[in-house]
DNA sequence: CTGAAAGCGCTTACAG
DNA sequence: CTGAAAGCGCTTACAG
């Protein structure tokens, strides 16, 4: 039993083609008499017309597809972003074709050349590799990053505003009468760590807390090296009252290197975060820590695509969209002992 | 700039558009001279040419598509099956669609018109309200189930052995000395949580260490009801060896309800979870569980339907497989106290 | 208000 | 060995 065609329908309804077209599109609907529209889609139902995407959007030159370059779904940070682009997507009728790159620059390119291939509309890219310059396909489709931005800062782009939560953390842990407040920041090769590192700078300094010698790097946003950065820092500073960590990783590794010291979270030491990811707040103790809005990003990140599929006047440069996050105040922090 | 087509690189090649289309796919090039195979693919190279995979669907009616039927991107479960199966596709040229359900049964059937719509060529189903006699169109394309099975145990599927996961935990906790063996189950009323119970009871059983008396459900798989449950099963026994947790949210809620009973883990009591989540290896101390091959079964389950849709005559109906889950023994369990 | 025709970018029998 | 033609399922000027 094959699939029902358009034809099907028009056979059934005793109509062309072209009319049974023009009434199953809204907009072409109204050029028909209402009889007629009426039949077509009673015959339409009968037979469970589903419309052939594909055909139309060869005909139309329109795919209402559009593809996201991710670095690795298995990233528990990225999923929500994502469904944050579908849902955005879905309610307008596209539908989104996500490719896994790993990071690696190889199988970004196969992926978009296999996006371009299936002809989407345009592209949403949380990937870094993607050369701003590319080979013109890419600089031809309507492209959006997220939780990135472009090399120059007039590409259309959704990011989280670091500098914003990293002001949260500084200001929950100085109302919390905390005054020797360290920082265990990331890699400074990484923009993340850059950005967050030298947000903590500015706010620590205008809340005049901040201590050049208490700041110390992790070589990696990852638990080890949290611990050893932790360790080292202990080494030179037992009495650090708070800890602020450039993410969860290097928080879940201060942990460790605290209990190893023998100093309790939140009793001698508050602790807090960065991202929020899961299951954090099941951890010992729940970790205070900063959620970025990963859902509501690929949201906009996804409508903003729309509109640039949707209005091509509108296709002028755009300054990136720069989303505040929420501070998450769980167990990990407390008053600063009365000592 | 307009996109280059085949009958662009016609133009520059000299010959015609058929010729271009023997000349780029593999099958038919050996009809044509090398020096024109070879004219062709320099002419292609050099406009840069992607074939429009939707233009050629459209003709070969197949669309080299396959659609994936989710709950939840969100659950760190699923990723890793995503991306089994879509790299079990991408090596042979299809590209996945994954669309998320809630678990809702409108979405879900909204969600397969639109991959109808878009003419995938088969789908894969993690989500559980697809109606095995759906509407004939379900029915007419070739489906593979992951992580379920189907109403008849004849539909091809890719499920974890639960069984032989808890045969290891009961084995493991045995070996380290335990003789009072508890169980805290999932909820009566989803498979999984029978599936694993049962197996527990036989397991535990042949071991000669079952006792009724120490199994307790938890109404959800949520960290508070597995707290819950094992405050209940700790006021009834104090004196547990060892508990085996329907999964690690549950084990996570133990964990805390073994805490405030003042019961250390593991030196009091040993404690295993199921599923190793993300971060469970973070938790302290970190959680020994039973790892669900996820991107396996993906894998497998993609690489099932590709045999599907490749050879229609091995359309048969196949029994499900089963993958045996492996044993994550890390710092939750140890041996039982010589008292 | 509706039909007949052309065409989107491909593939594949059919000729030659 | 290669070209010309037909057709996949749609949409949309063009007629009438």
């Amino acid at each position: 039993m094959a699939k029902t065609t358009m034809s099907d329908v028009a056979r059934h309804a005793g109509v062309d083609v072209s009319t049974v077209s023009r009434a199953l599109n809204e907009r072409t609907a109204p050029m028909l008499r209402t009889e007629t529209v009426e039949r077509v889609l009673k015959a339409a139902a009968e037979l469970g017309y589903q419309p052939n995407v594909l055909a139309r959007g060869l005909r139309t030159q329109r795919s209402h597809t559009v593809g996201m370059l991710v670095p690795d779904l298995t990233n528990p940070f990225f999923p929500p972003i994502v469904r944050g682009v579908e849902d955005a997507l879905d309610a307008n009728g596209y539908t989104l074709i996500v490719a896994n790159t790993d990071n690696d620059a190889r199988r970004e390119a196969r992926s978009l050349q296999s996006l371009i291939g299936r002809q989407v509309d345009g592209l949403v890219v949380a990937t870094s590799h993607l050369d701003d310059d590319d080979p013109a396909q890419a600089a031809t489709l309507p492209v959006v990053l997220v939780n990135r931005r472009g090399a120059d800062e007039t590409r259309p782009a959704v990011v989280p505003d670091d500098a914003a939560g990293v002001r949260l953390v500084v200001r929950h842990l100085v109302d919390l009468g905390h005054r020797r407040v360290a920082h265990v920041a990331g890699p400074e090769d990484t923009s993340t760590g850059r950005v967050r590192s030298q947000a903590f700078t500015d706010q620590a300094g205008t809340a005049g807390v901040y201590d050049e010698d208490l700041v110390e790097h992790a070589a990696v946003f990852t638990v080890e090296d949290g611990q050893d950065a932790c360790q080292r820092l202990l080494a030179r500073h037992p009495d650090v009252g708070a800890i602020f960590a450039a993410n969860d990783l290097i928080a879940i590794g201060c942990l460790r290197a605290l209990r190893q010291a023998g100093r309790r979270v939140p009793e001698d030491v508050s602790l807090v975060g960065f991202n929020d990811m899961p299951l954090v707040d099941l951890i010992d103790p729940p970790l205070t820590t900063v959620r970025i809005p990963q859902y509501e990003m690929g949201r906009q990140a996804g409508a903003l695509l729309l509109d640039l599929l949707e209005n091509p006047r509108a296709r002028r440069r755009r300054k990136p969209v720069a989303l505040t996050p929420e501070l998450v105040v769980r167990d990990s922090t407390a008053a600063a002992s009365a000592v």
